[in-house]
DNA sequence: ATAATTTCTCTAGCAACTAGAGGTTCAAGA
DNA sequence: TCTTGAACCTCTAGTTGCTAGAGAAATTAT
């Protein structure tokens, strides 16, 4: 059995995001010492690894709970875990599209800009107006928020 | 003088997030009516128009904050208003790399499912263990949470 | 004049955690 | 055995950029 920090350790997951896992019923409520501290066993460790894994491919959390809930029953057939990974595919694609198109704009705005004082600055007069713009990007193309 | 709704429409920005820019101290108060509804001038409308353009191009707020502040000193040099635009684009073009991966990532595992049931589904057996995968994605790769 | 729409303020919620306060339990050294 | 220090516990609140709702007041249209 595990203490919580040594499964934060093998599993690569923070201390506070395991616990945060159990309160949203992504992980099952681990047993406890006698001294109420959280005892893992390997088991919660490959959930949390998946877990980790599934993240790490931008899957969002309710989507692993999906996941997790199929894996849990193996005589299904795979169909919808296949179409949860085809839907993180296809917003993954999506995302890059219009990422590209930002990386473009930018690249022109920055281009463009002389060194001189922001009276003339070409960066704050194409922030300023759409007309500037080359491609039609739209409301949806921002999300980058890092 | 326009109210908030026309302000809103003119602007392509919702009205709840117009008075939330307001609340952050984006755009400064605006003047009253009679009766306590807010009136903006047209400038309003730039300033607004500036804010959305910098979002829709992926620009986080409070990078939005400093380049109105530079804009509002024409005479300074612009310097770290293509500081900002730079890091905007270095940021762009991180998230891009880091999509591709997870693009190929995913189209790997979605290539090798053959249809079956879950129990020998790749998509699962490959999110529970890292040892499947061909790229070393880190922690960093994620995010992609629409 | 009345009805419908818009606006007001305020609070709470979303994802997916992270940080901190204030208190307990565990493991190791003296 | 005692003590110290690290790791653990619960709970609340903060992050980003909004969005949704309640309940009331103001404006606009008929």
């Amino acid at each position: 059995m595990l203490s919580i920090g040594k499964l934060s350790e093998t599993a690569g997951v923070k201390v506070p995001t395991i616990r945060y896992y159990e309160q949203i019923g992504l992980l099952p409520a681990a047993g406890r010492s006698l001294g109420n501290q959280r005892l893992y066993s390997p088991e919660a460790g490959h959930r949390l690894a998946f877990i980790r894994h599934a993240r790490d491919l931008g899957f969002p959390l309710e989507a692993i709970r999906d996941l997790l809930g199929m894996s849990d029953q193996p005589d299904q057939p795979c169909a919808a875990v296949d179409g949860i990974a085809r839907a993180q595919l296809l917003a993954v694609e999506g995302r890059i599209v219009r990422l590209m198109a930002l990386k473009s704009e930018l690249e022109r705005m920055i281009a463009q800009c002389a060194g001189g004082s922001v009276a003339d600055c070409r960066v704050i007069e194409c922030l300023g107006s759409h007309a500037h713009c080359t491609t039609d990007h739209g409301r949806e193309l921002a999300e980058v928020s890092e």
